[in-house]
Order: C-alpha cells, then sequence, then structure tokens
DNA sequence: GTTCAGATACTCGGATATGAAGTGTCCGAGTGCAAAGGG
DNA sequence: CCCTTTGCACTCGGACACTTCATATCCGAGTATCTGAAC
C-alpha cells in the first residue's frame, strides 16, 4: 500500500504557484526546474488536477498552468481524490458470501460486512483530516524564506 | 493507491479461526475452502501474519495455523502493518531540497517538511482508528449466524 | 504610420513504450501419524 | 499383547513465472506572438 508521488509533486507544484502570485500562466517546464523534475511527466502528473477543476490550463504559446482557486479552498482530500482516485484503499469483495457464506439465507448480508465497516472506519478519520487542511494551512507550515526564493528562482530562470 | 487484498483475506481468517475455536492447527487448505480461496495463493498471505506474531503454524503432518494472541489482543493496526508494511503510505522525497531549495540555508530544513506533516497528520489519524479496533471488535460486527456457520461448514470439509 | 495576413515557435493533451510490484504457482524441508515387525 | 522401528502422507516455508499497474517518453492539436507587406 503506497501512494504515488503524483500527490508529493502535486502539492509542492501547487504551493509554489501560490507563492509566485502570477497572473500569467506557469508552464510545466518553469515548474519543473524549480523542483528538479523530469518536466514531460511533471506534465502527466498535473493533468489529473487539471480535470479536477484545482489547476487552469492555458494552452498555445505563453500557456502553462495556473491555480484555478483560491489556495483556501484546496483541500489536501481534493488533491488526493484528483491524483489517486476517489475508489477507497480498502475494497470489499464479499468473500464473505462465498464458501462456508453461501448457506447462508439471503437476508442476511443486508448491511455491509464488517470488516469493511471497520476498514471504513478508519479511512473516514484519514479523508476527514485531509478534508480539514487546506493549501493555504500547508503554506503556513513551510519555511519563512520559502516564498521569496521561489519567487527569485523563478524571475532567474524566466529572463 | 490501493490496499491488496491480503488484509481482506487475512481478516476474515483470523475471525474464522476464533470462531472455530479449535484447539489443533487449522490447514490453509480448510481456511481456503471456507471462503473459496486459492489455496496456495492463501498460504503465502498469511506468513506475514505469522511473522508477526499473529498467527502460530505448525508443520508436519496435523499441522496448520492457529492464532498466536486472542482476538482483544490483535488490532487492525497489527493485521494491517504485518501485511502491508510498517512504512508510511506517504513517503516524502525532499524535493523541496532540490532547485529553488538549494540556495536555501542549510539549517532551513532542521524540521520536517509542511506537505509530509500534513499528510502524516492525516495518516497517523488513520492508524489510531485502527489501533483502536480489535479483532474481537469486528467479530460482534458480524452477523450472528455467522460463527456458527463457520463452525458446521468446517466440521463438514474435515469428514 | 497603421493594419492585416501569414508563418512560427511554444504550449497542453492524449497515445505509446518500459520497469517494478503485486499476483499466482511450484517444489523442497520437516514433522507427526500409522502400520508393520519383533520381543 | 506391547513396544520399537520404519515408511509415508501431509504440512509449512521459500524460490520461481506471470499479469497488472505505475513510471517515463513521444508525437499531434491548438494558440498567442512576431514578422512582413500592403494600404
Amino acid at each position: 500500500m503506497q501512494m504515488g508521488e503524483g500527490v508529493e509533486w502535486g502539492l509542492h507544484c501547487l504551493l509554489a504557484l501560490a507563492w509566485l502570485e502570477e497572473h500569467t500562466p506557469v508552464a510545466t517546464g518553469r515548474l519543473a526546474e524549480i523542483f528538479e523534475l523530469p518536466p514531460e511527466y511533471l506534465k502527466k502528473r498535473l493533468q489529473p488536477l487539471v480535470r479536477a477543476g484545482i489547476l487552469a490550463s492555458s494552452p498555445g504559446a505563453r500557456g502553462g498552468y495556473a491555480l484555478a482557486r483560491r489556495p483556501e479552498e484546496i483541500t489536501l482530500m481534493d488533491v488526493v481524490a484528483a491524483v489517486e482516485g476517489r475508489e477507497e484503499a480498502f475494497r470489499c469483495t464479499e468473500i464473505r458470501k462465498q464458501g462456508a457464506g453461501a448457506l447462508a439465507e439471503a437476508d442476511e448480508f443486508g448491511e455491509p460486512c464488517g470488516i469493511a465497516k471497520a476498514m471504513r472506519r478508519a479511512e473516514m478519520a484519514w479523508r476527514r483530516e485531509l478534508a480539514a487542511q487546506t493549501v493555504a494551512d500547508v503554506m503556513g507550515l513551510a519555511s519563512g524564506g520559502a516564498p521569496a526564493r521561489v519567487r527569485r528562482f523563478y524571475q532567474d530562470i524566466t529572463l
């Protein structure tokens, strides 16, 4: 059970875009330089964020990506759901109905499997914590010098 | 981000073993029949539980698996950690130190990355909920007829 | 000098290869039972 | 009839293929800018 690196990359890019406060779109090549990431692959990873309405993409020359909403209105849950999907990590295959369970009455399986309920309970706690934190909150956790450093770095590479 | 089926299979087997209340070990073939699972593959999935000290294995004829502890002393966290590993789902690769971050002072990265902290916070909530629920608790969530049905089914296939 | 048309360079989006990890199967090592032989 | 010994059948454990998903890359569609000429 392991989360893909798309979440980490996406969140870092969202923070960078918020700090830059650019009103013109930022191309993936520039974003990739900020974190030394493979540009083509980063582009593929940001596309789910566009489809989810978190990023706005502008095609053509001088195109690129920009935040579609304010950082306070983007939760970590939104990002994780966009990149990793909305389905639950634990998926119940209803094996309780097989073998010994095949002998049971049909109405006995009215409510969901106890194991699925227990796992779902834990996963809901996880989702709740993700939904309670926004990109703006995470920006506050970063070191104070980071915003200015990103802005300066971006100005240098756009020369 | 998806959890392997080993957790589901392992938990169902733990519940079945607890309900059987057998003092002699139960072979994987019997367990597999209870849920109509591939026997050889189920065996592979139960091995991590043995290494974690949740199941006790007996080799040789009349061998098999038995609970190593009482159901009240086995948390869902124990099972998930044994099967899926103890490492966190979100792994920080410290890309904040690359690119623009390379220009920062070294002491600026004293405390962990804000993104990692936020993700860790959510994951800790998940782990807390898993650790708060035991196999005995999950047994209580199952339908009332399940224990007797499993016992009867097991008696039939051991004839 | 201004305007318009065309070419150009740069961007995103999806379709296409590659690698690792999860999934599934197999064979060998070890153990307890059972049966046969001897006392 | 009881004990010992030998063989055997059954079990787990780890080593070996295969499939699926994540990773990494490439090419095509589209747009704003820049250049040039005409008015």
